[in-house]
DNA sequence: AGATTTACTATTTTT
DNA sequence: TAGTAAATCT
């Protein structure tokens, strides 16, 4: 074993946090303070003092960051740190609810639903109950994510072991707490968890006497990543845990949290030290990454924000140069600057690898992409459908699930809707069956589907061919292999002009399984596996010579020499979702600086004035670029076919009645081409679009 | 009646 | 591109 030298490999501030005693502890670490390597080190430094690795448990926020962990922290140790219990909440949850499930003598077998199959599942509910057909459209996705987040992250019933030291629920109205009781109940009949039914059932498991009691000795150190991204779940599962010995070691960024929209409260990592009175708190506040000039943007965006720590990043690295903000004209002009920036910078020397473009949202990249495909430079795309959210992919994986659990109903709707000659009548008909339906076998008799029509029996028929298919077969890759040798191949071959790559897609999916010995254990972690999974089952190497564009969500904890946040307009970025609320706003900014801290050397801001739509409509720059001081940035103005720098000229004028009013717009812009050829700056002239607002409620 | 096709619209972020 | 509504097919 290899004996660390603690005071050479870390710093001050780092060395406090991981030679501290026990202990409950927080550390606010900034973007790009080594956070990760202070955790691992501690990880490292609690097995040399002679603790079990297996009663250490590393909650991270991705299944990739729990594997690169761990991997980690066996190199420093010269061995390896396989006993240490690494994962996400969910990945561990689900590890700990099948140890309880067979110990109790349960088959330790369920079904975990996505966020898709959840909303498959609720809309079915939905219709059964007859929710809204006469008097209400049917349901926005809005209220659909209501009622299912309702369901997921209610606290209520549950024994509180921690006395009440979180704010309860918000009431609400009776009739979608009907609506979430019967899509509960449907979730039980289908023998399934969703992702937060298991947090909550591993909440459950800690309120239990001696399940609890067990859980806590098991567990002797609880250390937290991405703490600021916890929801009220997370945050009383970690209380519970570290309830008796106080063990608990949260490490985050309050300026980094930004999926408060899937239940992440800031308010766990501000509101950590009253949880804990005795608890030590260490910042870890000196940036590695960036250049000074980047962390002044970052700081001083952040100022604006209310609900946070008070800290600021101290850079040590080399000065650099200014962030560089670009304006321009269209949307398009705006892929052309920064496909041309990039073929620059490589010409120059710099590696794709080196580089990102963030964006807000996935839609906002799309002509930049077809930019980069045109001038053939590769590029590694994050957001968007991800691998295992790829139809075929789940298709495939449902009827993996089929066969492991007949009940499972969001896997059957998903199958049958497939099918020729089934709708959601009969389809909704044959699941109510099947709810009923012990085994596999029982829905293969043939009075199964007494009464349906010919069409309906051939689509039926088909369906259980290939479930037949995969049955016969031992082990989740020879399934899936078989699944796509079966008439589901012919389906999408007939249905899709891509059915090659889908096909090529299933071939990656089977190899991925051949990791696993039965269907179930694969299944139980393909549902927790996040994107950086998926992408390394779809076989593409990220480290290859390809730059990546990537959604800022998805950048969480990575870095790039040179990064460009593009189309930082209003209603883009920040989104157009968050204008009326001023928390959500604040996350906005967060999301923003997130996206500034990933430059280590080169940032470029660029946004047009202009967006297409129907017409073509002003669109003022981001807040966030708004807010910043002129001093921190350099202008950049593109001079090829821009004038002034920005377009031309806007006229506007306003008429209307009560309800809604109309904007007329002459809008004058400027082309700029991609080649020499077409730079000879030609204007056009777009005039009269007509655009529709609703008056703000007074 | 139920399935399918077509036209249209609005479009965030995801363990 | 996904979700919906209206029109059309079986």
């Amino acid at each position: 074993m290899r004996q660390i030298d603690y005071t050479r490999e870390l710093n001050q501030e780092q060395l406090d946090v991981v030679l501290q005693g026990d202990g409950p502890c927080l550390v606010l670490a900034g973007a790009g303070s080594g956070k990760t390597r202070t955790i691992m080190y501690r990880v490292a430094h609690l097995i040399e003092r002679g603790e079990d690795p297996s009663s250490i448990l590393l909650l991270t926020f991705t299944i990739k960051a729990a594997r690169e962990m761990r991997e980690r922290v066996g190199a420093l140790l010269g061995g390896d740190a396989g006993g240490v219990w690494a994962g996400t909440f969910h990945s561990i949850a689900h590890r700990i609810l099948r140890r309880a499930a067979s110990s109790a003598g349960y088959a330790p077998t369920f079904t975990i639903l996505d966020q898709e199959d959840s909303r498959l599942l609720m809309k079915a509910v939905m219709k059964e109950a007859k929710y809204d057909v006469t008097s209400r459209r049917f349901p926005s996705p809005a209220v659909l994510q209501d009622i299912i987040s309702f369901t997921r992250n209610t606290l209520r019933n549950i024994p509180d072991v921690l006395g009440e030291r979180y704010p309860q629920h918000e009431p609400l109205s009776s009739e979608i707490e009907e609506l979430a009781r019967l899509y509960a109940e449907r979730k039980r009949a289908a023998q399934a968890m969703d992702f937060d039914d298991l947090l909550h059932n591993w909440l459950l498991l800690l309120a239990h006497p001696e399940i609890g009691m067990a859980l806590r000795e098991k567990f002797q150190h609880i250390l937290v990543d991405e703490y600021q991204d916890t929801n009220a779940l997370q945050a009383r599962i970690v209380r519970g845990l570290a309830e008796g010995h106080g063990n608990a070691l949260v490490v985050g960024d309050d300026a980094q949290s930004i999926y408060a929209f899937r239940g992440a409260d800031i308010q766990n990592i501000l509101r950590f030290p009253k949880e804990w009175p005795d608890a030590k708190m260490f910042k870890l506040l000196t940036n590695y990454r960036s250049t000074p000039e980047i962390l002044d943007v970052a700081n001083d965006s952040l100022r604006q924000n209310v609900e946070q720590f008070q800290k600021e990043l101290i850079g040590i690295a080399a000065r650099g140069s200014k962030p560089v903000l670009v304006p321009l004209g269209t949307a398009h002009q705006e892929a052309r600057f920064i496909a041309d920036k990039i073929l620059k910078l490589r010409s120059e020397g710099a590696a794709l690898r080196g580089m990102a473009v963030l964006f807000r949202s996935s839609a906002h990249s799309h002509l930049l992409e077809m930019e980069l495909v045109k001038r053939d430079i590769p590029y590694d795309y994050r957001g968007g459908v991800r691998f295992f959210g790829r139809a075929h992919i789940k298709d495939t994986l449902a009827c993996l699930r089929i066969i492991q659990n007949v009940k499972d109903e969001p896997a059957w709707l998903r199958l049958l809707n497939l099918q020729q000659g089934i709708g959601p009548a009969t389809a909704s008909r044959l699941i109510a069956q099947a709810r009923t339906a012990e085994a596999l076998d029982d829905v293969m008799e043939d009075g199964f589907v007494a009464g349906v029509s010919e069409r309906c029996r051939e689509g039926w028929q088909s369906c259980l061919a290939t479930l037949r298919a995969a049955r016969a077969e031992n082990g989740p890759a020879k399934m899936v292999r078989a699944i796509a040798g079966s008439a589901y191949a012919a389906y999408l071959e007939h249905e899709y002009p891509d059915w090659r790559d889908r096909l090529d897609d299933l071939e990656q999916l089977a190899m991925f399984a051949e990791g696993y010995q039965d269907a179930d254990a694969f299944l139980g972690e393909v549902a927790l596996f996040d994107d950086a999974v998926g992408r390394a089952a779809a076989g593409g190497a990220p480290t290859d010579e390809k730059m990546v564009l990537s959604t800022v969500h998805q950048a969480k904890g990575l870095e790039w020499d040179t990064v460009f946040i593009m189309h930082l307009m209003d209603g883009c970025f920040p989104s157009r979702y968050a204008e009326d609320d001023e928390s959500q706003m604040e996350e906005e900014r967060r999301l923003f600086y997130v996206a500034v801290t990933r430059a280590r050397r080169r940032l470029y801001l660029t946004y047009s004035a202009t967006r297409a739509g129907d017409g073509l409509s002003f669109m003022p720059p981001s807040l966030f670029v708004q807010e910043l001081p002129p001093h921190l940035m350099e202008r950049m103005e593109i001079r090829e076919g821009f004038g002034g720098g920005m377009p031309a000229r806007r006229e506007s004028r306003w008429s209307g009645d009560g309800d809604s009013f109309y904007q007329e717009e002459s809008i004058r812009v400027d082309r700029y081409g991609s080649t020499p050829r077409e730079r000879t700056s030609t204007t056009t002239v777009f005039k009269s679009t007509m655009s529709v607002k609703k008056l703000p409620p007074r």
